[in-house]
RNA sequence: CGGGGUGUAGCGCAGUUGGUAGCGCACCGCGUUUGGGACGCGGGGGCCGGCGGUUCAAGUCCGCCCACCCCGACCA
């Protein structure tokens, strides 16, 4: 087993952060540098993650395709914005079968090329759109500085692509799926996220527009959790995806691209965990009621076995797991699952033998503060219920850090100071001046402009010129 | 790639003026324990990052490599 205690996110967010995910089974590093194994209980969240999104795609009349790892390097030099954004952070194949390879191949950093050019295969007429395609899978990008889940060389993900007749159509696809994303993270994760445009610096390689849902962790900093691209015909013209019209006149398709990836684990990790450790959505929980038998001789554990067993049938509806470890302590046992974010915790004794009762402990509120006394009788709503407050008061608790954490500054004095302990909320300019020169001066980016604001206008917090959006300006992952 | 740091058991560390390696946790066995991180006894486990040098003798001194971590230029 592993030391008792984790370092405290005040003390040091960014250890607690790596120690937990190593101690909680989420994830271990690989033996090539940036590289993560995700283990099964980090996999087992991912794949209540993918389940969540997948219907979602479904349900917004997306299918699933499978594109290949490998892709030809000249496919990337096709756009340029994008072939600029990502050669710095390719991995690329020279040799195969123990052959120069006459063209290198480049391990996919993102499909937008591949998937273009099949595309342009597929594609004649407006009758075939649009195309509604998402593809689960992972990418590498070879990035400097690593971090679990967050920044890894290669990582877990989806790609939807779609091609479409009109920009308009594009652009709703775009917020459509953006919509899901957010949908996903607040009612699923109960990770609040704010939906948004991204600045164009910010925005994706090869992208017209990208829009994010953004979050913000347990230090503050901001986590862009998932991204929808419009990328015009940016795309559809580097690979010719062209379609025949009513009129009979040829045109180019308009393409969008979204994605969410294993980064959203370390969202869910960052937003809710707190000093014992995990602390999971029950709706996405690996293990949503784990029961601890407690006993001290046959006696007592064929009593309190009955008991369990009986629960046993009676939660079938819910991810349940019985921990019936000989080996370590009942106490060790509450530590070691609190540690693991399991939403609630089930002991069974001999005095719950003897009264008809449980000891029911509440994942949001740790320790024995959380611990309650029920009957017997009804555990099954009672546990629907409790998990359906559970997910509502960690939505609740984290939007209430959220808002507290954004701040208003009046002058360029106060956001400078307001960035170093959370998110500033101010008035922009749009100029790529304004927001280099904060980043400069703070290391703060902008987050995005957010979709929904009120319309006015005010004077930009940089250089006091007039502004029609306001932006959140953040240090992020 | 620049600045700083660290390499000794799975993890965290100690190792004195050079004398051939130890502690805690984890792991294995037996017994007692079990309602908030149990205890006793007994075990297993090391090319001391690598290569070379000095020396009768190197974890320790010298040189050169290598790896990893942290901080600065890129990113879901």
């Amino acid at each position: 087993m592993a030391e008792e205690k984790l370092p405290t996110r005040a003390d040091d967010f960014a250890e607690w952060y790596n120690q937990l995910v190593i101690r909680a089974e989420m994830a271990d590093y690989a033996p090539v540098r940036g590289c993560m194994v995700v283990r099964p209980y980090g996999w087992a969240l991912w794949e209540n993650i993918q389940q969540a999104l997948d219907k979602r795609f479904k349900a917004t009349g997306h299918m699933n395709a499978a594109f290949p790892l490998l892709i030809p390097k000249s496919f990337l030099e096709k756009e340029k914005e994008h072939v600029e954004g990502f050669s710095p952070e390719l991995a690329i194949v020279t040799i195969g079968g123990g052959e120069i390879l006459e063209e290198p191949l480049i391990v996919r950093p993102t499909s937008e090329t591949v998937i273009g050019y099949m595309y342009a295969k597929w594609i004649k007429s407006y009758r075939d759109l649009p195309v509604l395609i998402n593809q689960w899978g992972n990418v590498v990008r070879w990035e400097l500085r690593t971090k679990l889940f967050l920044r890894t060389l290669e990582f877990y993900w989806q790609e939807g692509h779609t091609a479409h007749a009109t920009a308009q159509e594009a652009q709703e696809e775009t917020l459509r799926m953006l919509d899901v994303y957010a949908d996903f993270a607040i009612n699923e994760a109960a990770v609040p996220v704010i939906k948004g445009i991204k600045s164009p610096t910010e925005k994706f390689a090869g992208a017209i527009q990208s829009t994010t849902i953004e979050a913000m962790m347990g230090d503050t900093r901001a986590l862009q959790s998932g991204t929808s691209h419009f990328l015009g015909q940016n795309f559809a013209k580097a690979f010719n995806i062209q379609y025949l019209d009513v009129n009979n006149t040829l045109q180019h398709c308009w393409t969008t691209s979204w994605g969410l990836s294993t980064r959203f684990i370390g969202a869910i990790i960052m937003t809710h965990g707190d000093d014992q450790g995990l602390v999971l959505p029950p709706r996405l929980a690996p293990i949503q009621v784990v029961i601890i038998p407690i006993y001290k001789n046959d006696v007592e554990r064929s009593a309190v076995t009955e008991v369990v067993e009986k629960l046993k049938s009676e939660l079938g509806a819910f991810r349940i797991k019985i921990d019936d470890r000989t080996e370590v302590t009942p106490g060790f046992k509450f530590n070691d699952w609190e540690m693991r974010g399991v939403p609630l915790r089930i002991e069974v004794g001999p005095k719950d033998v003897e009264k008809g009762t449980l000891a029911l402990s509440r994942r949001d509120h740790p320790g024995r503060a959380g611990k309650s006394f029920v009957p017997q009788t009804g555990i099954a709503s009672n546990v629907a219920d409790t998990l359906d407050d559970i997910q509502k008061s960690l939505l609740a608790r984290a939007t209430v850090f959220r808002d507290a954490n954004i701040h208003d500054p009046q002058n360029y004095e106060e956001l400078k100071e307001v960035v170093t302990k959370g998110w500033a909320y101010s008035w922009w300019c749009e100029s790529p001046e304004c927001e280099a020169r904060v980043k400069e001066d703070t290391k703060a980016s902008t987050r995005c402009i957010p979709i929904d604001q009120t319309s006015g206008s005010g004077t930009c917090v940089v250089c006091g010129e007039k502004a029609t959006k306001k932006v959140y300006y953040a240090k992020s992952y």
